[in-house]
Formats: C-alpha cells, structure tokens, sequence
DNA sequence: AATAGTTTTGCAAATGTTTTCATTTTGCCT
DNA sequence: AGGCAAAATGAAAACATTTGCAAAACTATT
C-alpha cells in the first residue's frame, strides 16, 4: 500500500504530515521532555502512518555516537569464540550498541584492514582479541584516539585494556597438575603457535611448569594440528599407532582434547588409566564429555560481559573504566586426569 | 604525534593540505580514473600525513549504499549457527559489506526490534534465520523495501527468498531410516519446538515418517531439552535410569546427540547395539566422534556462502538473483545406527 | 490587563560527503 | 601561435539530521 515512491520517508516529511518543522520532529525524538504531549502525539502518529525510520548515518556525521562496536576475531566458529562473541554481543547489545562483526582467520594484515574498515564506519570503539597486532594496527587505534579494548588475555603492561584470562598461568596450571600426578612422558597437542599469543603463551606456561619438575615434550610429541576435532583425532591417532605412546596428553585447547579422546577410545586406549588426557578452555560440553575432561577453566562468558561493560563505559562514561581484568585461570580436575600408575 | 587535535580530519582537512578542492579529494577516492595522478600523489600524501578516515555515515546519507548487512540470528553460540555466521561472514566481507549481527535468543519480539535497529542504521540488507517471523518484522521489511532473505530452511512459497535445507525432510529422512532399521520403540530429544520452525519441522518430519511405518515416539519418550549437551545428557539419563528404554533415540540436532551418547556411555549402554542414536545437522565435530555420529548432513557452510553471494545480489546487480536455494539434507549413516537386534 | 517568566516552537547554520555543471587547464594538430 | 577537443578541477547544491538562538505562545502574578 504505502510502496507508491520508492522514497524513504524523512524527517522533513514526517514534519509536514504532523504539521510542525523539523526540528520539532527531531527533538521530539532526541529531547521528548522539551515537546508538548499534544505535539509529540502528533509526531508519533505521523511517524506511524508514514513508517518513518531513523537514520543514524545523518545523525552520525553530527559527531553523535553511531551506536556501533566493532569486533574483530580471528574466527567466529568452533566454539572458542563463540561463547565470548554470545555473551559480549547479549551485553553490549543491553547497552544499546550494535556489534559490527568481522574476522580475519589469523591474518593479522587483514586485522589491520578491518580495523580501517570499522573506522570507517564510524564505530564508537574497537574490540579485538590477544594481544598481538600489528604495530599499525595499534598506531591507527591511537592516532584515532578510538577508544578499544583486548579481549581474552590479561596483562598489565598492554598498550590498550586487556579484559581476559591469564594464559600462561593456565598453561602452567595444567603443566603443573600433570607433572604432579607423577607423569613423565608427555604429550602435546596445540594448534600452530605463530600468530597467536594465546596458544603460544599456553604452550610456554606448560612447558616451564614441566621443566621446574624436570621434564619437557620431546620434539617428537608436540603435535600441531589445526582448530578441530577431525585433525588433533588423527594426529592422536597416528601417534597412538605409533606405539611409542606417553602417558599424558596436554591439549592447547578443548576441542583438540575432544578430538584427542574420541582418537584413544578408537584404539581402546583407556582414560585416564593408560593415558591422561586434559584441555584448556572449558568448553561447554567438556563437563559432560564421557570421561569428563579435566581442563583449566577460562571463564569466556564472565571476559565477554565485562568487556562490553568496559568498552561501553570507555565510550560514555565521563569517568570511564580504562581498567582491564583478569579472570584468573582455574583447574577444573575431572575424569580424564591421574597419577601414574594410579 | 598527531595527537594536537581531538577532531578527526576530513575531507576539507585533506583539500587544504593537498592544496585542491574538496571535490577533487573525493573525486580522488571514487573515480581515481578522473583525477590527474600527480594530484592523487598529493591527496594520499596528505591522507597519510593527517591521518584521514572515510566517513561512511557522511556518504550515507547520499542515498549511497552503508556498505553494512544485518544478519540476525536466535544465538551465535554452540556450533549450531557458528559455521553459518562464518562461511556468511567470510563470503560478505569478500563482497565489500560489513556484517552488523545481533542475537534474539528465540524472541521474535526482540527480533522486530533489532530489525529496526538495522534499519535505523541503513543497513543495506538483512538475513534473518527461518520462516517464522512476526508479521511485524514482514510489514517493517516489506514497506522499507529492504533486500531480505531467510536463512536455514529452503520455501518456495515464502514471502522472501530463502537459501536453506528442508528441515521437514531432514526430519523424515532420519525416521524411515530409523524405521527402515526396524525399530519401534523409538524416543525423541528436541529442543523446545514453540517459535523454532526449524525444529518443529524436523520433528514433524520425523513423525510423518514413523507414521507411515506404524509407529510413533510416545509421549513418555519426548524428551524436550534446552540447546546443550548438558542437558540432553541429563534428559537421557533419567530415560535410562527409568529402565524403560527405547532401542533408538532420534535427537533434534547433533548436539543433543552428543549428549545422548555420553550418557549412554556413562550407563555403558552400547551404541548402537543396544540403542541406536541419530542426530540432524552433521556438525563439525560429529563424523570424528566415536562412535562416529548417524545424522543428516545440512551443508551449513554452503548456504551461508551462498546466502552472502544472494543477498549481495539482490543489493547490487540490476538483475539480481532472487531465487533461493534449496540445499537437499542428505543421510549420513556412520556407526550409531544399526538394524534392530543386530 | 499588563508584565514577567516559562515553555514550546521555528529558523538557519552546521555536519562530511558526493555530484552536476561550469570553468579552467592541458595536449594536440595545423 | 592559434584553435579545439579532451581532461582536470572547482563551486555550489544536495543529502538527513541536530542544535543554538530567537521568536512565539502560554502561565502566573500582580
């Protein structure tokens, strides 16, 4: 019915058909307390019959805030973010911004294009995850001065507020937690370490937890396989054929942990009696894995709410929040995990 | 460096320093074709010295395209829309847009209104993830004309082109095979299937295809489970506990699957030998675990490439591609099924 | 009924671009 | 060197809003 002009009703006639200018429309909207009742009903009805909707692109070039935050991950799928992407999408959301979504599969020259990319769209502040970025990356984000945030490690000593775990310390967590079990002859499972903080801290917290007990992972034994169940099962599986077999498995994260036991129940290989298995992560799902997976608990879901809390407090706040957080790691012994021998 | 002041430079910023007009700058950036190079030569020298962004709100509001696709889903989370949102996302970016995403959480309230909040943002089009939408959000896209799509499940008499599976099918597939099987005793783990066409469908499907055997899931074995393993592996359990066992569960998607069969491993029932076990969707992670998953295959990431390329489509091209695409679910039979008493 | 104060409204300028049209500059040919 | 077409540039209007300021319309007070 109301598709006669292409046209999309603006605010000027939405102006006309209530009868008043449009600078009473817009107030109407941005300042309601500043119009009479009467005329404000006159507004909303004409906005009603004309399907007026509003447009912030003409809002934003008046230097008022877009509503809009950018999120910049490596990869959306597989879990590993997606909890981190659910819980900071629902908050900020809350808080009355919209995400704008991209991610760059590890390629830390397309970060930087996103980053470029989000800018120009204007979005009221940045979140991207770890804490390895190009140098340009980071000189674009100040020079800018857009405020941003990094997502899934802490540390003090970043550039920019980091709201996350500490990775290292749950690499270490775990390292620790096997060495005290009494193993010696250690596995590892982690995706590729270049480019990726994350991992690459994990693995040097497991190896330096090791080495304070005496022992390491045999070059033999690092396994390094991509983000998937398919790919760490069948480098478990051919180290399982191999029949030089360790007693435990250290996986960078769940999901290789997954991958790594669905490989030794294959092979009739028993967990945790013949072999210790643990992740890191927490993965929903690894509480109710059979045998359930002892891990190092990363609390995604807490790190994505309160980074939203941040950014948009940096955004808004006059005294804004420019404190990261840490969410310590936490060892979350279950099923997969005992002593030698035991 | 560059720090002095707070605002950010624009258009004119660049002309002056580059010492030509501001239409020349522009000029520059949109049709580099018309302009002298030596004059480009200037104007990037001064972008680069000032440090200048584009304005994507400012071209806007020209009626010139946001550059932005809103795509709108019930959860990020859990794998289920994960693959989606990445494949729509890697494809979309390669196309030049940008994703804005939000989450309802099953609420097709709260979806009208994000669909407004896209709007208001002049997104350019908008994906949306099933038929069942309030008659609101059809009014709201129809009368904007917005570019639209339906994401998940394929229609051919739906008000807007949709690039999916037919989850009904995926459905009936999955119950003549279980019948095919020979089973009748026969339980159900779905989702809640109120204001989730994809599941209702699935279980009609399943339904319809037991019927035609003779058969049904009664009503003590439709076990109705939020989206978890978690709680698909409490939900079996306590049908297990009962001892009142049926000798096939169907479950609504993969990982109520997954769920299933950890419980059934935790009471060392056999799978399938003692219970045969099937989920929908072939979810990463379902071909690798062990017992490797019976399921019926929707090509996640296919569709969402596709449903990028589409959409792209119908926004750009003078001809533009507003067929949909049904993508046919396929049977995967892997180790969890198997004939009844065989 | 006049005044002062307050509330409500409108005008016009501003925001950062793009684009049409007109003008200037350049290159080429004789 | 002069003329002409083509190429490059600039001026100004347009886009959809917001907002400071001033005018107009009420209210309350005397």
């Amino acid at each position: 019915m109301a598709v006669l002009k292409d046209k999309k009703a603006d605010i000027i006639d939405v102006a006309r058909v209530a009868k008043v200018s449009p600078s009473t429309v817009s107030r109407s909207f941005n300042h309601p307390d500043l119009v009479k009742v009467a005329t404000r009903k006159k507004i909303d009805a004409a906005v009603r019959k004309l399907g007026y909707i509003r447009n912030r692109a003409a809002q934003t070039i008046h230097g008022i805030r877009s509503g809009t935050v950018g999120l910049i991950v490596p990869t959306i799928n597989h879990t590993i973010f997606g909890e981190l992407i659910q819980s900071f999408s629902e908050e900020i959301e809350e808080l009355g911004f919209t995400i704008l979504l991209a991610s760059h599969g590890y390629s830390l020259k397309r970060e930087y294009a996103l980053t470029r990319k989000m800018l120009e769209h204007r979005v009221d502040g940045i979140a991207l995850i770890g804490m390895d970025h190009s140098e340009d990356t980071y000189e674009l984000l100040t020079q800018q001065n857009t405020p941003a945030i990094l997502l899934w490690n802490y540390s003090q000593d970043a550039p920019l507020p980091t709201l996350g775990s500490d990775n290292y310390q749950a690499g270490y967590i775990i390292g620790e937690h096997i060495a005290n079990l009494g193993h010696r002859d250690i596995a590892g499972v982690f995706p590729p370490l270049s480019g990726n903080d994350r991992a690459s801290q994990r693995f040097d917290g497991v190896s330096d937890a090791l080495e304070k007990h005496g022992c390491s992972i045999p070059e033999r034994w690092r396994l390094e396989t991509p983000y998937s169940v398919a790919t760490a099962k069948q480098a478990v599986e051919e180290l399982v054929a191999s029949g030089d077999r360790p007693s435990a498995i250290i996986c960078g994260n769940d999901v290789l942990a997954w991958g790594t036991l669905h490989a030794l129940v294959k092979h009739n290989v028993q967990v945790p009696n013949q072999i210790t298995v643990t992740g890191i992560g927490d993965f929903s799902g690894s509480k109710d894995f059979e045998p359930s997976l002892t891990t190092v608990r990363i609390p995604a879901r807490a790190i994505g709410a309160k980074a939203a809390e941040t950014i948009a407090s940096i955004i808004t706040a006059d005294n804004p929040e420019t404190e990261g957080a840490l969410y310590p790691p936490e060892l979350i012994v279950r099923q997969t995990s005992a002593k030698l021998g035991g």
